[in-house]
DNA sequence: CCCGGAACCTGAAGGC
DNA sequence: TGCCTTCAGGTTCCGG
C-alpha cells in the first residue's frame, strides 16, 4: 500500500532513469485507469513527450513534460511500477501489467496493480487532480501551528483525519497508526481535542515516521516491491502497523487492532491511553 | 455542509 | 478438496 514514503522511494528509484526520456508507444491493457483525457487519446497524445523531471505530491507520482503537459500516476493499494528493458521477462510478482509506457532509450516503465484501482491521468493543468492536497509533512513550510489550525476544524477520530488527503497530504493507514503511536495518542481522539503538548509530539512524529520510512525505502507489504525490484525494510522497523498480537516494543504489552472508520487500526492500549470516559 | 457507508477491484484466508 | 464469505484500504460518489 504506498503511502508518502513508498512514492517518494518510487520516484526516487525511477528519476535517474526517466529524466529526460521521452515516450514512444503506449499500451493500455486496463482502459479504465485512465481518468483523463480517454485511453485512447492520452495512447495518441503521450508518444513524443520528454520528461523534464518526475516528482511526488502526496501519494501521486508526477511526471513533468516538456509540453507543459503532466501526467500524473496513482497507486492507491495495489499499484507498483517497474522500470525494465523491453523484451526482458517479467518477475513473478508483475503478472498484473494494466499499462505498459514504452521510451526512447529502449526501456520501458510498467503499471503492475493487482485490484486495478490505480490511476492515470494526462492533464495540462496539475490542479485538475491534486488542486485540493492538503500540506506537504515533510515540507519546509509545514508547522505544528498549521497542523493544529487543520486539526481544530475536525472533531473525527484523530485516525481518521491524519489520513484526509485534504487534512495532510500523503498519509494512509500505516503511518497513521505509526506517528500516533510515537506520540502517545489514542486513535480514537477526537481531533479537535488534542492539546498544544499532543499536537507538538504528533507533529514530531509524523515527520520522524515519514523521514526514517524514506530512509528504508518503503514498507514492502505483502508483494510490494520498489521499480527496482528490491523490497523496502520500512516494515520490520514498524511499532504498531499490522503487528497485531504482537508485544509492543516498548512496553510488551500485546498491541491492538480496531476498526476505526472501517479502517484497520493498530495501537498499543497502554501507550496510547483512550479518550477520557472509557 | 457534514458524516458514514458503498463502490471500485481481486486474491488471500478462513469456515464448513 | 472446494465452494462460499470476508477482508484488505485509497479515493470517489451518494444518500441522509
Amino acid at each position: 500500500m504506498p503511502e508518502l514514503p513508498e512514492v517518494e522511494t518510487i520516484v526516487n528509484d525511477l528519476r535517474p532513469g526517466l529524466k529526460g526520456r521521452s515516450f514512444t508507444d503506449i499500451t493500455i491493457l486496463w482502459p479504465r485507469m485512465v481518468l483523463r483525457p480517454s485511453a485512447e487519446e492520452l495512447r495518441q497524445r503521450l508518444p513524443g513527450q520528454t520528461i523534464q523531471d518526475i516528482g511526488r505530491r502526496g501519494k501521486y507520482l508526477i511526471f513533468r513534460l516538456a509540453s507543459g503537459e503532466v501526467l500524473i500516476l496513482h497507486l492507491r493499494m495495489t499499484g507498483s511500477l517497474l522500470l525494465k528493458q523491453k523484451g526482458e521477462p517479467l518477475a513473478k510478482n508483475s503478472s498484473y501489467i494494466r499499462a505498459v509506457f514504452g521510451l526512447d532509450d529502449g526501456m520501458e516503465l510498467l503499471f503492475n496493480d493487482r485490484r486495478k484501482l490505480g490511476t492515470v491521468s494526462l492533464v495540462k493543468d496539475e490542479k485538475e487532480v491534486i488542486g485540493k492536497l492538503g500540506p506537504e509533512p515533510l515540507g519546509a513550510s509545514f508547522t505544528a501551528k498549521e497542523l493544529a489550525e487543520r486539526l481544530s476544524k475536525h472533531k473525527a477520530p484523530i485516525k481518521a483525519v491524519l489520513c484526509d488527503q485534504e487534512v495532510i497530504a500523503g498519509i494512509g493507514n500505516m503511518y497513521a497508526d505509526e506517528a500516533l503511536f510515537f506520540a502517545n495518542i489514542h486513535p480514537l481522539r477526537a481531533a479537535n481535542s488534542l492539546s498544544p503538548e499532543e499536537i507538538e509530539r504528533l507533529y514530531r512524529a509524523i515527520q520522524k515516521v515519514l523521514s526514517k520510512a524514506i530512509g528504508n525505502g518503503g514498507a514492502s507489504i505483502s508483494d510490494y516491491r520498489r521499480p527496482t525490484g528490491e523490497k523496502g525494510s520500512q516494515q520490520n522497523d514498524f511499532y504498531v502497523a499490522h503487528r497485531g498480537g504482537q508485544t509492543c516494543k516498548v512496553c510488551a504489552t500485546p498491541i491492538e487492532r480496531i476498526p476505526v472508520r472501517n479502517r484497520g487500526t493498530y495501537f498499543c492500549p497502554r501507550c496510547q491511553r483512550p479518550p477520557t470516559g472509557s
